[in-house]
DNA sequence: CTGAAAGCGCTAACAT
DNA sequence: ATGTTAGCGCTTTCAG
């Protein structure tokens, strides 16, 4: 069933049916009735690669998001999809696969579909702004912070601080009174995020006069998915049974700080009184924890708003790229102790 | 940048470049490997558009999936990334919006794309074989298990039994000595899984020759979204603020018993000691909640090979449709005492 | 207001 | 081994 079909079942010419597909202006209610009518009996649907072929522009922007299991990123994404419904333009939501080449799938989506516009949620860490002015339309990168890469006209991005949000965790546990803080940090080799927190916990302790001490930094264990809850309890687990003397955890994610608990509890200590606890994400979940987990928080939704008025800035008005860094939440809760 | 600007770089026909691409084994290597030349200095990437508009048939499936941020199937959408691997298909991951009607995408992804086979994770709750085999190619409904549609010749789907495993998880309670149970319920007029394991869990009391107490069924709230931490520590509060006497809660689903446990743990009952809890769908994090919790878990792995072999199978061989029940697990944890 | 016709970029016969 | 050509189903001038 073709445009043709349909064009010959109504006895018109098939711009006639494209005509009434696509709403155009110029064409005469009652034989778009009747158009549409068939269209509807025969179950028609129109080829969208064919369409997608011959169209000289759509209003299409995309999402590409790297990670679904990312349980961040399933709260912006969900943000996402509630705020590019409001937008004039279409969307198209792209996951990309772990192992995948974004940048390459970006240019084919591109061309087959042409699109306005993208924004990548995750991923992308260690491209250039050049590979991204390459890609042709403008691209915004929300949520990863990389202070490696050097800003170049088109980049858009926007995130948090994470040096200095971590340095905020940890100075609040600071001011909490306590001075025997561990962190779980990133893995050894990390340069991003896992090191920007890592920076951030070293500046807090040296800004509160407290002796950095190694054998109270935790890194991700290399045999373990990145930033989960398995990964922070068995790192919990081997700080707990090192004998180290600690107070206070920072953990530089909601999820391992959830494994933490788990390492915290089952050795029998209480959270807070006996080790306080200090997530970094602000997921959902950290509510329904016990005690409630205190974190500092992505500011998801203003990122997420943020994201998408840069890119229809840069589409309509061709705006000047831009590195927009929000300011995280701290959310007290139940899991940090005065002393 | 379209093949003919390729073929006229490399002085060479179009189709020949279009066998350079698609790797036609009728190719003089060197030719080959110039015109690949030619295309990476160029960063050519062929339009798919065109592609699909052409081509009689692919070699693609896709997973259809409504409700991303539904966590039980974040663990079985990340199965089948793993699992769709290995298949000689290439495949697509279509996320469906909540509004959205999967059909009408079906079928307009089986015209431009030429799949050949669909797996639906999530939604098509209510709706019916026939119009299932009217999308034309082969569908496999994963999770969903709705015992009110009656199967057509060419319905697959594959699910657990949620009224049989509901039994069993209320059943083991009895058998720990509970008779005092509650249910985190679905909403009241649910008539799929909520009602289901509704179902289970009241004849699992009469076989077990207990009393059945309606104000020991908590119905989910209309005003929080569904199956979420959220709604279930509002559930449970309103049972423990309504004075019932319970030994143990029966959670239709795992972040429902999160919610529960929060909503335990600040009245001050402790779990299992006054209160036992039994979750449903077997999350990763029921492994890092304190106690873990004990919970039914769904096989995913073997749910998700089922779909992907049954798919391949209608594809391959034409095989008949087939309701696959699998087998929920009972994974024993520290939630549920023995009284 | 409607129809005819020219491609969009590509693949797949069919020739050579 | 390579080139030529006819469409795939649709949108969009351009005439009527």
């Amino acid at each position: 069933m073709t445009i043709k079909d349909i064009a010959r079942l109504c006895n018109v010419g098939i711009s006639t049916v494209s005509r009434a597909i696509n709403d155009d202006p110029g064409i005469n209610p009652e034989t778009k009735a009747r158009i549409l009518k068939v269209i509807e009996e025969q179950n028609y649907i129109p080829n969208n690669s064919a369409r997608n072929l011959k169209i000289v522009e759509s209003n299409t922007i995309a999402l590409f998001i790297k990670g679904t299991d990312n349980p961040f990123f399933q709260g912006i994404l969900r943000i996402f999809e509630q705020e590019l419904q409001k937008v004039e333009y279409s969307y198209l939501i792209y996951p990309v696969a772990e192992n995948q080449d974004e940048t390459q799938a970006a240019l084919e989506l591109i061309k087959s579909r042409k699109l306005k516009g993208i924004i990548f949620l995750g991923g992308l860490m260690e491209v250039s702004g050049e590979t991204l002015d390459g890609i042709g339309v403008p691209c915004v990168r929300c949520t990863v912070s990389n202070p490696n890469i050097k800003a170049v006209e088109r980049d858009f991005s926007v995130s948090i601080d994470d040096r200095r949000e971590a340095y905020r965790a940890v100075d609040y546990l600071c001011r909490c009174g306590h001075d025997k803080i561990a962190i779980l940090a990133g893995r050894r080799q990390d340069h991003s995020i896992g090191y920007m927190r890592l920076q951030g916990y070293r500046q807090a302790l040296v800004d509160n006069d407290i002796a950095f001490d190694p054998a109270r930094v935790i890194y991700m264990r290399e045999d373990i998915a990145e930033f989960t809850a398995e990964n922070g309890y068995a790192m919990t687990k081997e700080l707990l049974e090192s004998g180290t003397n600690v107070t206070a955890l920072f953990a530089i994610s909601d999820m391992m700080a959830f494994g933490a608990y788990k390492a915290i509890k089952e050795k029998g200590y209480r959270i807070p009184d006996d080790i306080s606890v200090i997530g970094f994400d602000g997921l959902y979940l950290t509510k329904f924890y016990h005690p409630s987990l205190t974190t500092m928080g992505q500011p998801c939704e203003k990122m997420v708003k943020a994201s998408i008025e840069m890119l229809l800035g840069a589409i309509n008005e061709g705006s000047q790229g831009e590195q927009r860094i929000f300011q995280a939440e701290l959310i007290e809760r139940d899991s940090v102790k005065r002393l």
